[in-house]
DNA sequence: TAGGTAATCTAACAGCGTTAGCAGAATCTT
DNA sequence: AAGATTCTGCTAACGCTGTTAGATTACCTA
């Protein structure tokens, strides 16, 4: 007939490749700026000539699309692997502080894609959009658990986390100079939230 | 003789052509992003071809240089008319993170290229490096008027303006949800650095 | 008015993302 | 195993980008 299966073992294949693009897409856009990104460039990287790319992904905003899915699977995984001690949200919120610096700190390129609108023309599509919004609700819930629910203090707590981390990255990459704040920043924070409001 | 004068009055036609070639870069990099920025396009705006933007510009570089410097007089003169109370600095911290943020909203494309690095291959020149770094240093004198003199604190407080400006920037703009955190935001961080330390 | 400089132009180069059309290889079907 | 099909990679090309070279025009100065 026509239309018949996609081709099961072919799938593999192409998924391994599509894997490989993206991890050398990664390392030139660490090298060079995620917007410094070339197809040509990236082509060589993994042995083909730049039109080739287009047989694995329609175009670079479908690449970008994948690194940015790709980023916020990552910071899930480290917002999961963050332990939540209710009994002790000054720490808890340190230590994600601090591994949400480390997380930016660790791929400029990532941090770029992921929180600043570095790519001229491109913005994330509306189901890598929802991954980012799905990441983000996720984080609320985990604030909920350590009893910040006022709308003002969430914003005013990510607010925290983006001035930390973006001022880690712009002066003094590769340092510890805001990062070290964490400590300071959470019991600031949590001072200003619990005050006034004893209990419930 | 070979090398005379530079023509007083034909550098005054020529500062003018610059200040009006600056003025479309601004209107263009508004509408596209900083880094969509087109030499032809910007020609085009005033009356020109693009190799003609060279005779008033080394390159494109040196126009976002102008620009930067421009940015970064323009905030100064938001710091100057500022007015600096020491007996209330919850108030005036307050309407200084308004003013950043109402800074940073009022041109994005000035807000990518001060304190992003939206453009892929440029960074500031050393001269336009060393006009950001005085209006910074104005800052810290500033500060520490209000009596915020510990490195740390001020780094703190950096992350504050940095975190809601990018915040309001990147998640509510045209909006107030993080501006409107300003005096909140400005209770809580006078709070934390006076804890403790009372008098000297 | 003549001379010289400054300003602007066109043509071109190398790079970019992207598309069209074609060759070859790998797979599935008979 | 042979034929049909799909899939993957290629080259050539288009229109865009910043930039340079060289020629030409406009203008200020003396």
């Amino acid at each position: 007939m026509s239309t018949s299966t996609p081709t099961p073992v072919r799938e593999r294949r192409r998924q391994q490749t599509r894997a490989e693009i993206l991890e050398a897409a990664w390392r030139l856009a660490e090298r060079d700026g995620i917007a410094g990104l070339s197809l040509r460039e990236l082509a060589g990287e993994v042995g083909m000539r730049a039109p080739s790319l287009y047989t694995y992904f329609d175009s670079k905003a479908a690449i970008y699309d994948a690194m940015f899915a790709q980023g916020y699977r990552e910071l899930d995984a480290v917002d999961t692997d963050l332990e939540l001690d209710p009994g002790d949200a000054v720490g808890t919120l340190e230590r994600s502080l601090e591994a949400f610096v480390d997380f930016c700190c660790a791929s400029v390129a990532r941090f770029q894609l992921m929180f600043t609108a570095a790519v001229p023309g491109w913005e994330p599509s509306p189901e890598a959009y929802a991954a980012s919004v799905a990441s983000y609700e996720r984080s609320v819930e985990g604030l909920a658990r350590l009893g910040i629910e006022d709308p003002r203090h969430f914003d005013l707590l990510t607010g925290l986390y983006s001035g930390l981390a973006s001022q880690q990255l712009a002066n003094d990459p590769g340092g510890d100079r805001w990062r070290r704040l964490s400590r300071e920043a959470a019991e600031m924070y949590v001072t200003h939230v619990t005050q006034g409001r004893r209990g419930a």
